[in-house]
DNA sequence: TTGTACGCGTTATCAG
DNA sequence: CTGATAACGCGTACAA
């Protein structure tokens, strides 16, 4: 790799200052005309490339967004990151992701490198599914940076966070299999002691009560298929009272579900209605299509960079946010009333 | 926020020059063990964190790893991402991710933005499904930095590549379908003029002739779900010779047929066997769970970088690599001879 | 409107 | 083994 063009180069083609090419560059209103484009001109011929690492120096800014995911692989992160992604890019931003498999170790880490990399700001859902502990020292980092939450909380740090409303989702999907004519509803739930799962069956069993509804049940699960699975198939091989609906606290579990039902030669939604929840690519692509409460995940990362962006930029304050939810009614509901 | 730590609070504190913190930090081993322990103790009183972005400058590297992508939200790519960044981070490096949205002008975009950004190296899937023409102006851009590229071949541009074997794995597929008996076997194909599409329309004809199978047909597709839906519900509607087997140039395909073979009432595996390609996520969760060609996706990420880095690091110099796919067999396929 | 000179935080070189 | 000093490429007061 030969030496690069610098602004030096340019300057002395142009016969100008450095400093003038930088000003056609940042703040072209200021030079004359002629100069401009004498400038405009050179930087074609020599194919100049400004290089944004030396001017991150001076400015004290990168233009670099951090971004700490448990896994991008998981559908629900992509989405928030192309949403991230999409805003950055309009703002001249460059988002640098790191995946924390939630481990609040690996977690550490990347804060500690992000700081290194004097990103301008941090976008991070907080390793684990339950509250876990910082250290002061964590904190005192996380308070050196600007971070903004998405989905969990961390005790002890003042961030805003953008989150969902589980809540009235939950109350929402269980709502309409009530109006449906479902008397009989099961929860599958996801982790116990996550908030995530809390608020959810908190809707579940608000829904419930609204409507006067006594009968109820909750078949423990952790979020995953292949649990669901398994306990759908468990249950249904002795119990009794069996439920005429299932909200699920996921689609992976709705999924799992399904795909148990399908084995027992059990019909849905003839025999009995499933509702998930996140509206994950592919809840459209089940048999039946799955009914389920979408989660906004690309615009949680849009909303997220906003406000973050407008913070650097404009040195607003920065406020939470709470996401609507949405029903996508789709085939796996029956109404049986 | 306030000042930030820096070499310089260090050196001072520890009573050393600045120049005695940068080697402890960066070849130990030649400095004295006291004066290291000495300054070990300094840093993390102050709970100092280099600036890597200063770092960057006279060393005339990012350790950054430029990647260029159709779109995050594929998993495809995503898990090609998590191969990417599990590689960089043990290695010391950060990835700077990008959609193209196959488009290519903004791959030019973000190609000049890696270059400004000063990345060591690019990693990218060329934008379009057929082969594109580039300028030279881009060209020459391109070869101003250390590129590899995946699946897609750029003209003109004398780039080591890593894909998979598109040949052999349809070639594989299509054999066992007819080691099950299968005499009649479509192809749902993909774009036509994308090599990946040729190149498995290839396997899949060569495995017919092999095996001395006059019959064949193909059932143009675009490498979705909804087309291949359509396509197949229209053609069960009045062909008269239909086959026994289906081989789908991709899994979204397949899934189209799956689901249009569902709403015939038509059972599969039992009236109709069925193949796809990639082996996407939830290709296992389907009714019934998808047999397909497995892509190494993570695989490729991981050897892209493996070679970007070693070229990088030891100024080797980088090879093309083709890796194997797998047959994943599952259960839409069923033995009839 | 333009140019000069300094600073940004680190590493590399060279002398001691 | 350690310290002084010159880059690295750009932005920006300040002077002209």
């Amino acid at each position: 790799m030969r030496k690069k063009t610098t602004i030096y180069d340019v300057a002395k083609k142009a016969g100008v200052s450095p400093s003038t090419v930088s000003r056609v560059m940042n703040t072209p209103g200021i030079v004359a005309e002629k100069t401009r484009k004498k400038v405009m001109e050179t930087i074609k011929e020599l194919s100049y490339i400004p290089n944004m690492l030396a001017a991150s120096m001076p400015r004290n800014r990168t233009n670099y967004i951090g971004l700490i995911i448990p896994d991008v692989t998981n559908t629900f992160f992509s989405n928030l990151i192309r949403g991230v992604q999409d805003v950055c890019e309009k703002h001249g931003y460059s988002v640098l992701v790191v995946n924390s498999d939630d481990s609040q170790e690996k977690e550490k880490r990347y804060l500690k490198l992000l700081y290194s990399r004097r990103v301008d700001g941090v976008i991070m859902t907080a390793a684990g599914y339950r509250e876990a502990k910082y250290s002061e020292e964590e904190l005192s980092l996380m308070r050196k940076m600007r971070i903004i939450l998405i989905d969990r909380e961390i005790n002890g740090l003042n961030a805003p966070i953008i989150k969902v409303k589980n809540f009235e989702g939950a109350h929402d999907a269980v709502k309409y299999l009530i109006s449906m004519g479902h008397k009989k509803i099961m929860y599958l739930a996801g982790i116990r002691g996550t908030k995530t799962n809390e608020e959810r069956e908190r809707g579940y069993l608000s829904a419930l009560e609204e409507a006067g509804i006594k009968w109820k049940h909750r078949l423990v699960g952790n979020f995953r298929m292949d649990t669901a699975y398994r306990k759908i198939k468990n249950y249904w091989h002795r119990a009794k009272d069996l439920p005429t609906a299932i909200f699920a606290a996921n689609d992976f579990m709705a999924i799992g579900a399904l795909k148990a039902f399908s084995e027992l030669r059990i019909k849905v939604p003839e025999e009995i209605s499933i509702i998930g929840f996140d509206n994950i690519p592919f809840s459209d692509c089940t048999f039946p299509p799955l009914t389920t409460v979408s989660q906004p995940t690309y615009l949680m990362g849009k909303k997220a960079v906003e406000t973050l962006i407008k913070s650097i930029d404009k040195r607003k304050i920065m406020r939470s946010v709470e996401l609507e939810t949405e029903l996508i009614k789709r085939e796996s509901v029956k109404n049986i009333g």
